[in-house]
DNA sequence: CAGTACATACTAAAACTTTCGTTTTTCCAA
DNA sequence: TTGGAAAAACGAAAGTTTTAGTATGTACTG
């Protein structure tokens, strides 16, 4: 019985680096990860393989034997992760308050007119199909 | 000289709880701080103060000496670390596409009709002082 | 003036994260 | 079949976070 280490809600720094990858590739094999890193990111094979491990031990990604090699694929999906993240943030920082959220990010972050045309779309759509 | 601890950018979990309370309170003591913590949190007073001069340490939060007890207060507006926070979120996470964020904060969380209609509202007036 | 109550400072320990070296396993080719 | 290369497993080391005990200082009270 292989043992779930935690039951970790959030994925640490370096966790999110590695699963980001996987999420792009759909799935790989620990060298695969590591040469999708930044360019400047120079860590050993050892390094990154444990962060695979961790991963899968935390219950974030799945593995499957490929010859001598593991093949990794994400359990957690990134959508998912998004989601849960931001529930949190929300939580833990807007007193649960989504407009609030919505607003500090209109407001400060200097967004292109499309991409607040893009967000306001995306309201009416929802807002035209919730009340069907 | 007081040294500055670190560049720390973003609050631990529990820095987060704490600056919460100071947020709330405008300023306080270490022990009106502890005292507005959830209820069922039950902390020793040493390591409250220790959160605090953490807190201090790494700029966040300033202190007076109010006769016997200090007396901290917030240099980080909650505003802004929401500001940063959500870039940061952002950016790891979202590719720093903010309709995609929204996108996934509208489509999941259930939020109410009225939560919708007030990012909505929020959307329009913004975009009308972008024009002027 | 001594003692108590409460505040801060110092220290440390346990848990977790990040990194990587060493050892063990596995597969393929000569 | 066996030797070597590549991968996985193990775990150590360094740093951070979280929690709290102990030591020390200080002001008020009797």
């Amino acid at each position: 019985m292989v043992r779930q280490k935690k039951k970790a809600e959030f994925l640490t720094e370096v966790e999110l680096e590695f699963m980001t990858r996987l999420w792009e590739l759909g799935e790989g094999t620990v060298r695969d990860v590591l040469a999708n890193l930044a360019p400047d990111r120079d860590l050993a094979y050892t390094s990154a393989a444990t962060i695979m491990r961790i991963l899968e031990q935390k219950g974030f990604v799945t593995s499957t034997k490929q010859g001598k090699t593991f093949l990794y694929r994400a359990l957690l999906s990134k959508d998912a992760y998004q989601t849960r993240s931001l529930k949190d943030l929300s939580e833990k920082l807007f007193d649960n308050t989504p407009a609030t959220l919505v607003a500090r990010l209109v407001d400060d972050n200097d967004l292109s007119k499309d991409a607040l045309n893009e967000i306001s779309e995306l309201l009416d759509r929802r807002m035209k199909n919730d009340s069907d």
